[in-house]
DNA sequence: AAGTTGACTTTCG
DNA sequence: TCGAAAGCCAACT
């Protein structure tokens, strides 16, 4: 698996898989976390709030589907542009993880 | 070294 | 079905 940059950290594991998700489609914490071979469902967030500066932090959303605390509206402006498919709901609109939910592991394979 | 915090998840009431 | 509490992992103090 080709990287440019040497992947030690948590947080550079997050960075990648966070880059690897594809418009149109999304992950939620817990998934990323998994996907690390973790359950550091805290720790994602918490990488994201730093390294998410760069990274399409959007597409990573909470169990159900629902965009990180503070940032809803945010999120929503971002997927609204992608295209990525969208709920409405009593608490807002939300990601429909039906449609949307993707693994890196399906179709990244390199 | 030990305790607290956090862009979370899951289970019990 | 909705609300609160405990659980987990990694980073920071």
């Amino acid at each position: 698996m080709p990287d440019a940059h040497p992947i030690a950290d948590f947080g550079a594991a997050v960075a990648e898989v966070v880059r690897s998700i594809p418009p149109a489609h999304a992950m939620t914490y817990g998934d990323v976390a998994a996907v690390l071979g973790s359950r550091a469902s805290r720790a994602v967030g918490r990488v994201l709030a730093f390294e998410g500066a760069d990274l399409p932090w959007w597409r990573v959303v909470r169990a159900g589907g629902w965009f990180p605390t503070g940032h809803e509206q945010r999120a929503l402006e971002h997927h609204r542009a992608e295209g990525t498919p969208l709920v409405e709901g009593t608490a807002g609109w939300r990601v429909d993880l039906r449609r949307a939910r993707w693994s890196p592991d399906v179709e990244d394979a390199s």
